[in-house]
RNA sequence: GCGAAAGUGGCGGAAUUGGUAGACGCGCUGGACUUAGGAUCCAGUGGGGCAACCCGUGGGAGUUCGAGUCUCCCCUUUCGCACCA
C-alpha cells in the first residue's frame, strides 16, 4: 500500500519524546500561565483500551498540545485506577493475585496510550493500588475520621449477594447493582459511612460557578434532592409519643385529613389498635417480602388502617393514622401528613379509601384535575385564608413555631456514603479496633498494606475476605501499645479516584500529599474530560473530598474541576436489519423516511448503530486501526467523526478519508522519491489569496480548539490542503504554519514534517501560528441578491460599497432585472458585506 | 408519567447564531495515469425537470423583507429521574 510510512514516523517520534522528556513539566517557568488538563483515568481492564477511551484522551491531547504551544505550563497526566471488581474476580477465578492481573494490564494499556502518541508527563504516572499512592488514599481517610465525617453506623444498608459486598445508593440502581445488575437487598449492617450530608449544601451552591454540562449538574442537583419545608408533630391522644412529619407544604396543613406512617415506621407497633393488629401485621409483612424494585413499580395505592389518630395541630380535628407502602421509611422522617387536596398521591390514597378530602388552595376557574399543586390562594384554611402558597407557607412557620408544633426545616435526598467493602482488592482503612472502639493508626504506621492472601473470595459475612489473614488482623495499636484488631473492610473503588489528580502535581512527595506551592499554582484542574456515567458516583464523591481537604486547609481551591466535558459514546457500525437479521447495505435503499429491502420494498429495513459490546460482536479494536491507517489518521479520524460530547457511530470504512488527507499533506511536502521536500513545495512569496486562506485558517483552527471544535477545525484544515492542491504548488511560507496547525491534531506527522523543513528541534514548544486580519480584506465583495426571499444571483461590490451603491449594483444586474421587469420595487433590505433582499409587487 | 436534549442528502456531519442550506469527509458516478489497483489525480454527486425553473432541513401552523435557526401544537429518537411528601 503507498502511502506515507506512518509506522515508522509515529515510533520514531514517540521515541523521541520519551527520550527528550517532551513533555515534562519538572523543570517550568512558574512565571508563565498554567494549564491543568486532565483525562478520568480509566479502570485498566484486561481486554485492553476500546475506542472510546482514546475519544477523550485524543480532544484532551489536543488542547494540551495546543496551550504548550500557546506559551502554557501545561500539566497533563494519566494513570491507573486499578483497585476493582474484574481483577477480583479474575483472581477468584484463576487463583492469579489481582497485583499480577493489574501489573499486566497497567502495561497493556500504557503501550496502547504511547502508541496514540498522546503528550503525557509520564513521569507523573500514579497507581491506586500502590502503597506509596494508597497510604495518602488512608491519610485522608483518617483527615475524614478525626473530623467525625467519617463513622460506623448499622442501618439498612444495600447489600448484594452474588458480588459478596455492600454498596453505596449511587451503585445501586432499581434495586440491582451497577455493576453486573445483579439483584440487591436492604439489610442492616454495621457499616463504615462517610457524612456526605454534612456538604449538601457546598455541594449544591458549588454547581453555579462550574462550567458543566447542564445536564450533569442538574443530575447532582437532583441526587443532593435540597427541599425546603418545615417538620410537623402530631399529637396522639393517650399516647406520650408524637409523629413528626416532613413536608414542602406546611401551608396546606389545614388539610391534612390523615396521616400515613411507612410500613417499617418505628411507631407502628405501639400504635396500631387491637381489632387492627391482624391486618397491620399481614400488610407488614407483605411490604417487606417486596422487592424495591417490586415496590417502587407498582403504581396503585394500597394501605391499612391502624385503628389510631392524632390531631391536626391546626383545627383540632382527629385524624387517622394509615400505614401504606407510598411512603418510604428512607425519605423525610418516614412518615407524611396526607393532604389530599393538594397532593395527587394522597388523591389517589384517599379515594380508594374514602378518606376526606379538603382543598386548601383554591384551583383556577375551570380546573378539571384532582389534586391541585399549582400556587394559588388559601381556603379552607383558617389564619392563611386569603395567601398565596409562599406567604401561607412563611405564615404557617411562624406560628408552628410559636407553638412548638413544629420548624423550618431543610430535607435531602442524598444519604451518608456508604464506604466499606466486603472485597479483597480494595484500599485497607487505617483504622484498628482496642476493645471495639476503631482508633485511627498513627500517619507513620500508614500505608496499612494489603496480606497475601489465598483465597480472594468474599467471606459472604460483614467481615470480608480480610479476616482470613491472621497474622495480619491481629496487631498492636502503635499509639497505646494496647493488642488490637484491623479493621478488615476495604474502600470502595471510588475511593482512589477522589484525589488522584491532586497526586498528579506531586506524585513523588514521601512527606506530604502535595506541596502547597505546587498544589497552589497547578489547581484547580481546567478542564476535565470523561464520561457522563460518572455525573453522580465519582464527580460528587470527588467534590466532597475536595471540599474536606479545603475546609481542612491542604487545597487551596473550592472546587477541583473547573470545566468538564463528556465525549458522547462511539457505537458502533451502522447495522441494516430485518427482524433482527442482519443485511447487507447493499441490498438496502431509502423509500421516503424508512428504510426497506431494494428488491423487496415492502420490507422495512430498521437502521441504527448499537453501543458496542462483546455479545454483539461490534467491538472495535484501535489497536487494528492503528496498524492499518496510523494514529495520526485514527487520532483524526475520533475527532472527525462529529462533536465530541456527541454519541456517534464508529465507521472503519471513513477512517480512509484522514488517512487520505494526511497523505496530502504528506506529498505536498515531501517526495520520497527524491529523498527529500516535493516539488509543489515551492520558494514563491505566497499570493493575496493564498494568505488571506492561511489566515482564515489560522482563525478558524485556533477557535476551533479553544472551543473543542476538533471536527471543524480538521475540515478548515483539509480546505487549507485542497485549495494547495488547486494552487499546483505551496510556498514554504505556508507549509510551516500548515504543519504547525496541524500539530496537535496529528503529532507525530507534523513532527516529521517540521524537522523535513529544517528544523532540528521537536515542535512542541513552537509559537502558535498568529492571525493576522489584515490579510482577509480583500477590494471586492460577493453579494448574494434575493428577491422576496429567494435566491435569485449574486453581485460583486466593491468591499466599501455604502447601502445604496450596492443596491443600485443589484438592480443593475442581469439577471435581477430579469425578475424586476414590469414591477414595482417596495423596499431594499442591504445587511451589510451579507445580503440584499429586494421586495417587489405586482 | 416527569424533565432535558436532539431530528438536515445513501451515511457521519457543516451553516459566522435570523441572511447563498448541505462546508469537510465517507460512499457513489464518470474520466485520466496504469500490467493491475481497494494507490493517486481530475470532474460530478439533495430530489424533480431537456431547460427556464420548481421542490427541499421530522409534520402542521405562525412571526419576519428573509426561518435549519425564533414562537405554538403534534410525531419520533436519545439521555436522565421515577411514589422524594
Amino acid at each position: 500500500m503507498a502511502g506515507y510510512p506512518f509506522k515508522t514516523i509515529e515510533a520514531k517520534w514517540q521515541r523521541y519524546w520519551e527520550t527528550n522528556k517532551t513533555f515534562s513539566v519538572t523543570a517550568i517557568d512558574k512565571s508563565r500561565p498554567k494549564y491543568y488538563v486532565l483525562d478520568m483515568f480509566p479502570y485498566p481492564s484486561g481486554d485492553g483500551l476500546h475506542v472510546g477511551h482514546p475519544e477523550g484522551y485524543t480532544a484532551s491531547d489536543i488542547v494540551a498540545r495546543y496551550k504548550r504551544m500557546r506559551g502554557f505550563n501545561v500539566l497533563h497526566p494519566m494513570g491507573w485506577d486499578a483497585f476493582g471488581l474484574p481483577a477480583e474476580q479474575y483472581a477468584i477465578k484463576t487463583g492469579t493475585h489481582p497485583k499480577i492481573t493489574t501489573e499486566k494490564n497497567v502495561n497493556r494499556f500504557r503501550t496502547q496510550l504511547k502508541a496514540l502518541g498522546f503528550s503525557y508527563d509520564w513521569e507523573r504516572e500514579v497507581n491506586t493500588t500502590d502503597p506509596h499512592y494508597y497510604r495518602w488514599t488512608q491519610w485522608i481517610f483518617k483527615q475524614l475520621f478525626e473530623r467525625g465525617l467519617a463513622y460506623q453506623d448499622e442501618k439498612p444498608v444495600w447489600w448484594c449477594a452474588e458480588l459478596g459486598t455492600t454498596l453505596a445508593n449511587e451503585e445501586v440502581i432499581d434495586g440491582k447493582s451497577e455493576i453486573g445488575g445483579f439483584a440487591c437487598v436492604r439489610r442492616p449492617l454495621r457499616q463504615w459511612v462517610l457524612k456526605i450530608t454534612e456538604y449538601a449544601d457546598a455541594l449544591l451552591a458549588g454547581l453555579d460557578d462550574l462550567d458543566w454540562p447542564a445536564s450533569t449538574k442538574e443530575m447532582q442537583r437532583n441526587w443532593i434532592g435540597r427541599s425546603d419545608g418545615a417538620e410537623i408533630d402530631f399529637a396522639i391522644p393517650g399516647n406520650a409519643r408524637r409523629i413528626r412529619v416532613f413536608t414542602t407544604r406546611p401551608d396546606t396543613l389545614f388539610g391534612a385529613t390523615y396521616m400515613v406512617l411507612a410500613p417499617e415506621h418505628e411507631l407502628v407497633d405501639a400504635l396500631t389498635t387491637k381489632p387492627q393488629k391482624r391486618a397491620v401485621a399481614a400488610y407488614r409483612e407483605q411490604a417487606a417480602s417486596k422487592s424495591e424494585l417490586e415496590r417502587t413499580a407498582q403504581k396503585d395505592k394500597t394501605g391499612v388502617f391502624t385503628g389510631a389518630y392524632a390531631v391536626n395541630a391546626a383545627n383540632g380535628k382527629s385524624i387517622p393514622i394509615w400505614i401504606a407502602d407510598y411512603v418510604l421509611a428512607g425519605y423525610g422522617t418516614g412518615a407524611i401528613m396526607a393532604v389530599p387536596g393538594q397532593d395527587q398521591r394522597d388523591w389517589e390514597f384517599a379515594t380508594e379509601y374514602a378518606l376526606p378530602i379538603v382543598r386548601t388552595v383554591a384551583p383556577p376557574a375551570g380546573f378539571a384535575g384532582e389534586a391541585y399543586t399549582g400556587d394559588g390562594v388559601a381556603i379552607n384554611s383558617g389564619f392563611l385564608d386569603g395567601l398565596r402558597v409562599e406567604d401561607a407557607k412563611a405564615r404557617m412557620i411562624a406560628w408552628l413555631e410559636a407553638g412548638g408544633h413544629g420548624a423550618r426545616r431543610v430535607n435531602y435526598k442524598l444519604r451518608d456514603w456508604l464506604f466499606s467493602r466486603q472485597r479483597y482488592w480494595g484500599e485497607p482503612f487505617p483504622i484498628v479496633f482496642i476493645d471495639g472502639e476503631p482508633r485511627a493508626l498513627p500517619d507513620d504506621a500508614l500505608p496499612v498494606t494489603l496480606p497475601e492472601l489465598e483465597d480472594f473470595r468474599p467471606s459472604g459475612s460483614p467481615e470480608g475476605p480480610l479476616a482470613a489473614a491472621r497474622a495480619w488482623l491481629e496487631t498492636v495499636d502503635p499509639t497505646s501499645g494496647r493488642p488490637a484488631r484491623r479493621e478488615t473492610n476495604t474502600m470502595p473503588q471510588w475511593a482512589g479516584s477522589c484525589w488522584y489528580y491532586l497526586r498528579f502535581i506531586d506524585p513523588h512527595n514521601a512527606k506530604r500529599l502535595v506541596d502547597p506551592d505546587l498544589e497552589k499554582y497547578w489547581m484547580p484542574v481546567d478542564l476535565y474530560i470523561g464520561g457522563s456515567e460518572h455525573a453522580v458516583l465519582h464527580l460528587l464523591y470527588a467534590r466532597f473530598w475536595h471540599k474536606v481537604l479545603y475546609d481542612a486547609g491542604f487545597v487551596s481551591t473550592p472546587e477541583p474541576f473547573i470545566k468538564l466535558v463528556h465525549q458522547g459514546t462511539i457505537l458502533g457500525e451502522l447495522e441494516y436489519t430485518v427482524n433482527g437479521e442482519r443485511v447487507a447495505e447493499d441490498l438496502v435503499e431509502k423509500h421516503g423516511d424508512r428504510f426497506v429491502l431494494r428488491d423487496r420494498p415492502e420490507v422495512p429495513v430498521d437502521a441504527r448503530a448499537y453501543k458496542m459490546s462483546k455479545s454483539r460482536g461490534n467491538v472495535v479494536n484501535p489497536d487494528e486501526v492503528v496498524e492499518r491507517f496510523g494514529a495520526d489518521a485514527f487520532r483524526l479520524y475520533e475527532m472527525f467523526m462529529g462533536p465530541l460530547e456527541q454519541v456517534k457511530p464508529w465507521s472503519t470504512r471513513s477512517v480512509d478519508g484522514t488517512h487520505r488527507f494526511l497523505n496530502r499533506v504528506w506529498r505536498l511536502i515531501v517526495d520520497e522519491r527524491r529523498d527529500g521536500l516535493a516539488e509543489t513545495l515551492a520558494d514563491r512569496a505566497p499570493t493575496a489569496e493564498e494568505l488571506r486562506l492561511l489566515h482564515q485558517t489560522i482563525a478558524t483552527v485556533s477557535e476551533d480548539i479553544e472551543a473543542l471544535r476538533f471536527n471543524t477545525a480538521i475540515s478548515a484544515l483539509m480546505e487549507l490542503t485542497n485549495a494547495a492542491y488547486k494552487w499546483g504548488s505551496l510556498p514554504k511560507t505556508l507549509a510551516e504554519p500548515l504543519v504547525l496547525l496541524l500539530a496537535p491534531l496529528a503529532p507525530h506527522m507534523a513532527e516529521e514534517l517540521w524537522q523535513r523543513l529544517g528544523h532540528a528541534a521537536s515542535l512542541a514548544y513552537e509559537p502558535w501560528p498568529s492571525y493576522e486580519p489584515k490579510y482577509l480584506v480583500t477590494a471586492t465583495l460577493e453579494i448574494p441578491v434575493q428577491i422576496n426571499g429567494k435566491m435569485r444571483g449574486r453581485i460583486e461590490v466593491p468591499s466599501d460599497a455604502d447601502e445604496q451603491q450596492v443596491i443600485e449594483l443589484a438592480r443593475a444586474d442581469e439577471t435581477v432585472l430579469r425578475y424586476l421587469e414590469g414591477k414595482e420595487l417596495k423596499r431594499a433590505i442591504y445587511v451589510p458585506g451579507r445580503i440584499v433582499n429586494l421586495v417587489v409587487a405586482g
